[in-house]
DNA sequence: AATAAAAATACAATCGATTGTATTTTTATG
DNA sequence: CATAAAAATACAATCGATTGTATTTTTATT
């Protein structure tokens, strides 16, 4: 007999017991008595038995499985969020289906469909710089599935979320530069509708606002932040008549991008120019100078909203608690940005 | 009504039609006509229908969906190789399910459980550094279920994979760096039970043989590879009475390693020593010197792989023709490895 | 208009496990 | 030993979609 073939069915034959009974003694019921459980487990390994988890889940209508949608599951963040998320998933009994929207809505609707047409019992998402109209996530909520934005989030009511403080992290990696002694400081952000580039930017704004630096609009650069993105943004920004000595950029790749133009066009940076980052990358570490950057505590994000969620499918009705959880970053200093100690040395 | 509750029963009653005309209405079967066809695809839509997949797989017993299992998907290797999948499979109809063993033997396992119990049609997989034993691969085979190794393959008989060179790739980056000019080369080599390894080393040899270089059996390093591996493979190396002046490590992440270490210790790369990695990671473009390295086909891998598994899931039957493709690598001449240029210059 | 052929739809079993209820068996108590 | 209570197991409906077969309706032909 095919092992993949066998049901309870066949073992309750086999045995010339009831089927439920079977279902009982593997599902360790106390309604079964502990000699016919271990009769059963035996034959039921004898014979390779595996529950269709098919058939489990469409009767129980649950599936103890959890959807992800991550814009890529490559970017550091984003799969040290899938680590802490699987890790809290384990925990709790829940499996975990991983899809990607690579940055686009189609997908990443698409993404949903798949989701639901499987029925996981809650979705954790991080939405993609295309998306700005969230009727999608609206259908979730209407077929009553819960679900909890991670990092980039949609400004939506009513919905839960666990966040880096982007502002904080914002401000903090801006007045760094401040601090050493940076005096005109662009910066580059990411599309103009999503919250955590908003936010970045306002704190950008309140350090030079702290610090009586005057804020001006060419100095700011919107793009969707790739390796392109990054080149581009420092070509027109030589070309600008104000003389730029700092950049934060709201990433870690387009800041990266933007550093080996900078040396290309001649320009030293801590010296010339300060760079900072966003996301601690793995290779903002290893690069030359080493690039300062915020670091995002991806796991504990992916712990935080796996666990939000999970609540939020045990409560099970419609009053959910919409929580907003509110992670802080930090800032990690390297080499890109010390001007103070170029300086003396 | 819950719209996520909307079954076909609904829509037939709606409508005073039998749940199997809808069914077919919704699969476009001929059976239906075009007018019946709008009138429940128009209501279906009015109500949020959305078809049940755990009932539909249940009844068909095919899921139309393919598991994967890779050690992690944060490596360059493993991330394109899943983007490769993911294309492939869309293109066929199947839907993809990403596993991490995290390179430990009791994950790939239980990744195994998993995917069976949700009887995926099929299973790509890229087995962990600890696996050695391969009866969770036997009991997918008895379960009749199709599965293919890419990369990091099983050596057991009558199993398809699609696998790199790495013999002619192990070759190629050893006889680079005796053209360069190096003559006493190490080698940086992984768990000795793992295909991949074996089959670089023996590149290795088989380079060194050519050339008539001596092989030394203190040259060889083994270890996991890890990053902790690298500074520790080059304390020893340095600790030997022989002179090295070149290194072939099997993967990149001990190959950036050890160049920090030999740095820290005060050698030259690549005057006085040349380094070659392995799997051309976003890193060893970026870090200084940028490292010569093997640029393996994770996009291509994955995709052959897909179409593979899905031509033998096509087949159905047990007599798959176990299928072996081999794809070449590429050599990525980078920095560490010049000797030649660095030397005139 | 009658009737055969074709088209459209309805009926009913099925996929494999779960679970409330009913029945049988065992145990305990007087 | 009788009988109630408790324990163990059996029965049967159910989850939602699919599909082979049966039936009804429509169309075509004479």
């Amino acid at each position: 007999m095919n092992p993949n073939k066998v049901t309870i069915h066949d073992i309750a034959k086999i045995l010339n017991i009831d089927s439920s009974t079977v279902s009982r003694a593997l599902n360790n019921s106390p309604r079964v008595t502990e000699k016919t459980k271990k009769k059963i487990i035996a034959k039921a390994n004898e014979l390779g038995y595996q529950r269709n988890d098919l058939a489990s889940n469409l009767r129980k209508s649950k599936t103890n499985t959890l959807g992800v949608i991550v814009p890529r599951i490559s970017r550091h963040f984003f799969s040290s969020a899938i680590a802490g998320i699987e890790e809290a998933a384990f925990k709790m009994g829940y499996n975990v289906v991983i899809c990607q929207s690579l940055e686009q809505l189609e997908r990443e609707k698409s993404n949903i469909k798949t989701l639901l047409a499987n029925r996981v019992d809650g979705v954790l998402a991080s939405i993609s710089m295309e998306t700005e109209n969230y009727d999608h996530f609206e259908g979730l909520r209407k077929r009553k599935i819960p679900f909890v934005f991670f990092d980039r989030h949609c400004n939506i009511p009513n919905t839960s979320s666990v966040l880096l403080d982007d502002f904080q992290a914002g401000f903090d990696a801006t007045e760094h530069l401040i601090f050493q002694g940076y005096k005109s400081i662009a910066h580059f952000s990411g599309p103009k509708h999503l919250e955590i580039y908003k936010n970045r930017f306002e704190g950008y704004k309140a350090a030079l606002k702290k610090h009586h630096i005057d804020f001006i609009e060419e100095l700011i650069f919107y793009s969707r932040l790739m390796e392109q993105d990054g080149i581009d943004n420092i070509n027109k920004l030589l070309s600008l008549p104000i003389k730029v000595d700092g950049i934060f950029s709201a990433n870690d790749v387009a800041a990266i991008s933007a550093m080996k133009q900078l040396k290309k066009k001649g320009l030293r940076i801590p010296i010339d120019i300060g760079v900072v980052g966003f996301s601690n990358e793995a290779i903002s570490a290893v690069i030359e100078p080493s690039l300062t950057t915020i670091n995002q505590p991806g796991f504990e994000i992916g712990t935080r909203a796996t666990e939000l969620l999970v609540s939020q499918i045990m409560v099970g009705n419609d009053s959910f608690i919409h929580e907003k959880i509110i992670i802080q970053g930090s800032l990690i200093e390297r080499e890109s940005s010390q001007k103070i100690k170029e300086t003396i040395e």
